[in-house]
RNA sequence: GGGCCCAUGGCUUAGGUUGGUUAUAGCGUCCGGCUGAUAACCGGGAGGUCGAGAGUUCAAAUCUCUCUGGGCCCA
């Protein structure tokens, strides 16, 4: 490759890509790029809210595809003329599993354990660990070119940011949406913790319970309520039960007693009974029963029937036993009816001294005592075992108990119409999320547990007096106002300090005291629209700027997650949605198709895969398909953007940049003279087109596609067919082709910088910036507008047609073994269409070279071209004519194909000798006439006529002995403009051949002699269709 | 257990909202060709019950239902 000095520079082909991208970001450091592209102020705003992920764990190639997709929305947003607000990174940094991985290297296992080791050390080595692998996710999100301030990140754990947190829950509090109320949650009587629903779903595990069936008895009726349960020890509690409404029960009688039961269950119960009576459900409810036991008497009402659309029919009896304290909606029914709640289990799961029977029994240990008692008392039924998933705790492995404890909540199942009505607003991609997972579980909306019995997190700012009196805390300034002390010198608005801080109570004067909760770290991420501003305390105008957010996006496990909790706090504070568009991504799983996990070990390095195969091509192989589907990540595959895409476009520049600078182009005013040119300023504007509407619809696949596929037709067709205009064209041509080329370039360079930043700044570098001079980056420029009127699409349907019709001549040419090298004669195009008639006219010289023909025709009928051929029917014939069925086929044979056809079809028959035979006895088969190769395609045929000649044999010779030489000036490395000496001996035919092209070839190959003798200088032996030819050359001085 | 999504040659994948000729493309493989930007490219061959079954329809990869398998979320 020769290097040639000029105004354009030529790309470096020769560094790995990954090293070149690294000094396109030691560039846009210096020249601070990303910071000049962000914040260029103009008024169009783009408000965009970083999801926080936590840095104490690595990140893995899964969190490159969200950066790549925020990336290139961003920067697309950034050319097209908005400014994104605020550009910063966030942190989260509270939580659960924070927590657990402190504890697992201090090797703590129980809370007692914890408060030991101190609080205040415990959550400074939570602080710690949070950031943890912060120089990790910064690099990796700087390699893959993710441009988003790092320095300026939002941190949930800043006294700042708890601050926002604090007036937002303030807010819900004087709105009274915040309250304190029980809450089901597992529990882990071992080790005394509520767990979260993420720690629970690791412990999920098939095992065997008991499963029986118990009665009740009614309290004004001589029949039972037949029941059934997994879990004999919540009978003890037993306050309800439950049936449903419009379910058909049925009365049976039963070795002596009667039962009422789901009619459409009594078979699986019960093998011998008869049936007395059917009801409603709704008839059932109101009726009261005896309890089971009387260990605990609940206050107020209890023991009868209610109704209930959690009852089931899958299994059990249609009657569900309810204990209030067990199951949450256990505890909502009995909440809602106004049936206390009783508890007589303590924390360590064991029953209390009031369950005298069982007491300090832990109480699944209870369970075979339990049932000995029903047993003997003739309430058990039935008993059997069944096998079901159960969780147990992740951590020591005993079985979680369902639990009422005093929780913390956010009412928003009675804000549920406002949230639905908010999600109304937003564009989900893709689409059914809307509706789908995420709109059904606004549906069916519970309160928000917000509390958490642990130690590192934004602490609930309630504080309580011993008369009852609560308060929430709104801002650090509140507090201070009605603390008892001075805030302690290195106070932050953590554990333990605010549980030092002790308040007077407004209301009474007494002490009060913090609850010690900590709040669900959700809704500190939910939290970020405005926690990240500081506000209300200060920023207003930055959130005003940004809120509603126009764009969020993050994988789909944040559904119920971050997307909810934005969700909701923000239309509780604001009552608009927080977001405007969500991008929802599917996950990145292995080449197995498993999901990625540290534990599995399968987890793809990201900084690993750029070095291998760059930023520029793990950023288009996640843009090529869907974001939103899953995929499996395969670095072979991605490495193929690099050959596909990236080195096409590469060498397009190379082309550019070498003969550019050898004709001494500058880009001037310009006719397109030539129709190559035309088209491909049509195609150029649809591209832009196309490639603003995929990015507008979130669908970048579309995008980046529509990218790939110019890139290729650029080179393939474009280019290929236009190079020789480059090298020996007119001035007025060349000055058409090389303007056509490089405004093409120019857009295309700013159309793709968005989808790969690295490779576009080279070339915008390399060959643009040396003629507009200024910016210093493509990215700092406007995103093209596709100009609308270049777009033709008769000159596009036109070139599609040719290039149709090319790919049949291949076809054609290939069937009778014709290289393109060698010349033919005549092609002719059938068609009906009169477009492909104006296609071939318009573009005939063109169709000429690209397939090396000399003449088209275009026809509208095939029939000169084809020969109809018949062949007999055997296995109709044998049977009819026996043994004279061969003799029958010959005639058939001999026969004259197209009148043969006539008279089968007009007369449905055919006198062929003494023969009668029908049309199922022959078989039509169209062939290509003698001297010709045909290929067709949907109402376009394509023959091409395959004699051959002295003269076009010559010429054909000629091109392979020019491809010869070529191929040895390359090997030489030759420049483009070194003449030659060359020589050549071989077979008569050739050297007779060459003699008669003799100007041709020398003119090919600038060769300034060309003469048969012996060889000297580079040489070579050549087969050339089983001739041999040797060929030498020697460069001249 | 519930909800949602997915299933297209050996592999990766487009199309599915709006049913319509022969189901898209790449990788791999085999044969042939082109090339003075190209480690590329072009033509062709082999390779498909579009997960299975049923339904709607003149017509289903596409719409409906059931089932199987996988994934995610929630229990």
């Amino acid at each position: 490759m020769t290097e040639s000095s000029g105004k354009f520079k030529a790309l470096d082909k020769e560094t790995p890509l990954p090293e070149k991208e690294l000094e396109v970001i030691r560039y846009w450091e210096e020249h601070k790029i990303s910071r000049r592209s962000r914040s260029r102020r103009c008024d169009k705003k783009f408000g965009f809210t970083e999801g926080p992920p936590t840095a104490n764990g690595l990140p893995h190639i899964g969190h490159v595809l969200t950066r790549v997709v925020k990336d290139v929305y961003l920067r697309y947003k950034t050319m097209d003329g908005y400014q994104v607000v605020p550009n910063i990174a966030g942190w989260d940094t509270h939580g659960l599993p924070v927590e657990i991985e402190v504890e697992k290297e201090l090797g703590i296992e129980n809370k007692e354990e914890l408060m030991d080791y101190g609080l205040e050390k415990f959550n400074s080595l939570c602080k710690e660990s949070v950031f943890r692998y912060e120089k990790n996710w910064r690099k990796m999100s700087e390699r893959i070119g993710f441009w988003i301030d790092y320095d300026k990140a939002y941190i949930t754990m800043d006294d700042n940011y708890i601050e926002s947190v604090w007036w937002s829950l303030k807010e819900h509090w004087k709105n009274g949406l915040l309250e304190k109320g029980h809450y089901v949650v597992p529990y882990c009587p071992r080790c005394g913790t509520p767990l979260s629903s993420h720690e629970v779903a690791q412990g999920y595990r098939q095992v065997e319970d008991p499963s029986i069936y118990i009665r009740f008895k009614l309290k004004d009726e001589d029949a039972y309520f037949l029941a059934w349960t997994t879990t004999p020890w919540t009978l003890i509690s037993n306050l309800m039960l439950a049936v449903g409404e419009d379910i058909d029960y049925a009365l049976v009688s039963y070795r002596g007693e009667k039962y009422y039961l789901a009619e459409r269950l009594v078979e699986k119960v019960f093998d011998n009974t008869e049936l007395l009576n059917i009801v409603k459900g709704s008839e059932l409810v109101g009726k009261e029963y005896r309890p089971l036991f009387d260990f605990v008497v609940p206050e107020g009402k209890s023991h009868y029937v209610t109704s209930a659309d959690f009852v089931s029919l899958e299994e059990g009896t249609g009657i569900v036993h309810i204990a209030p304290a067990f199951g949450q909606e256990d505890h909502e029914l009995c909440t809602a009816e106004g049936v206390s709640l009783v508890n007589p289990v303590d924390e360590a799961g064991r029953f209390m001294e009031e369950v005298t029977a069982y007491k300090n029994r832990f109480v699944k240990d209870a369970d075979p005592y339990i049932m000995e008692d029903l047993e003997t008392r003739g309430d058990l039924i039935k008993a059997a075992k069944v096998t079901h998933t159960y969780p147990f705790c992740w951590r020591c492995d005993s079985p979680l108990l369902y639990y009422a404890l005093e929780s913390w909540f956010i009412r928003t199942s009675g804000e549920k119409e406002r949230l639905i009505a908010n999600n109304e607003e937003v564009f989900w991609k893709p689409e059914h999320l809307k509706h789908g997972r995420f709109g059904n579980f606004l549906d069916e909306l519970k309160d928000w547990a917000l509390s958490r019995n642990r130690f590192w997190g934004t602490p609930l700012p309630v504080w309580v007096c011993d008369n009852g009196h609560e308060i929430c805390i709104g801002s650090k300034e509140e507090l201070t106002s009605l603390a008892t002390a001075p805030l302690e010198p290195d106070f932050e608005l953590h554990r333990p300090w605010v549980d030092r801080v002790e308040l007077e109570c407004p209301e009474c004067k007494e002490n009060m005291k913090r609850v010690e909760y900590v709040i669900d770290c959700w809704y500190d991420s939910g939290s970020a629209p405005f926690a990240q501003f500081h506000y209300p305390f200060e920023n207003e105008d930055m959130f005003d700027e940004a809120f509603p957010v126009d764009f969020i996006t993050e994988a789909l496990d944040q559904t119920r997650g971050w997307f909810y909790s934005l969700l909701a706090i923000n239309s509780l504070l604001f009552n608009k949605p927080a977001y405007l568009k969500c991008l929802t991504l599917g996950l990145v799983l292995d080449e197995d198709g498993e999901k990625m996990s540290k534990t599995k070990g399968n987890a793809v390095d990201p900084v690993n895969v750029m070095d291998d195969i760059g930023a520029d091509a793990t950023r288009l192989y996640f843009l090529a398909s869907p974001v939103w589907k899953s995929t499996r990540f395969s670095e072979e595959l991605a490495r193929e953007k690099i050959s596909k895409t990236i080195n096409t476009l590469v060498n397009i520049v190379s082309f550019f940049t070498s003969n550019a600078n050898l004709d001494d182009f500058h880009p001037s005013e310009y006719e397109p003279t030539n129709d190559l040119d035309r088209w491909l300023l049509s195609k150029k504007n649809t591209l832009v087109k196309d490639v603003r509407d995929g990015l507008d619809e979130l669908e970048f696949h579309r995008s980046t596609r529509a990218l790939e596929d110019f890139v290729e037709v650029l080179s393939n067709w474009y280019l290929r067919a236009s190079r020789r205009r480059f090298w020996e064209g007119s001035e007025e041509e060349k000055a058409s082709a090389y303007n056509t080329l490089y405004e093409t370039l120019d857009t295309l360079t700013l159309l793709m910088a968005p989808f790969t930043p690295f490779l576009t700044e080279r070339v915008y570098r390399n060959i643009i910036m040396p003629v507009r001079g200024e910016p210093e980056s493509v990215h700092l420029l406007e995103y093209p507008e596709a100009n609308e009127s270049l777009i033709n699409c008769e000159i596009e349907s036109h070139m599609d047609t040719v290039i149709k019709i090319t790919e049949l001549g291949r076809n054609a040419r290939q069937q009778k073994d014709i290289k393109l090298r060698q010349p033919l004669k005549e092609m002719v195009v059938v068609s009906h269409s009169d477009d492909v008639k104006d296609a071939v006219e318009g573009l005939a010289d063109l169709l000429k070279n690209e397939l090396n023909i000399r003449d088209i025709r275009v026809m509208q009928d095939d029939s000169d071209l084809l020969v109809s051929v018949s062949s007999p029917n055997y296995s109709s014939l044998g049977p009819k004519f026996k043994g004279e069925a061969s003799t029958v086929a010959e005639e058939i044979e001999n026969a004259d194909a197209s009148r043969l056809k006539k008279s089968l079809e007009t007369d449905g028959k055919a006198i062929l000798g003494s023969y009668t035979i029908l049309p199922e006895d022959v078989v039509f088969e169209d062939k290509v006439k003698e001297g010709y190769a045909g290929s067709g395609d949907s109402g376009l045929d394509v023959f091409v006529n395959v004699t051959l000649d002295e003269e076009l044999l010559t010429e054909g010779m000629a091109r392979d002995v020019v491809r010869r030489i070529q191929t040895m000036r390359k090997e030489l490395d030759l420049g483009y403009t070194q003449e030659i000496h060359t020589r050549y001996s071989g077979e008569s035919e050739l050297e007779e051949a060459i003699g008669a092209s003799k100007d041709y070839i020398m003119k090919e190959t600038l060769s300034r002699t060309l003469d048969k003798g012996d060889v000297d200088g580079y040489e070579k032996e050549w087969d050339i269709d089983g001739n041999q030819l040797s060929i030498s050359i020697e460069p001249i001085d």
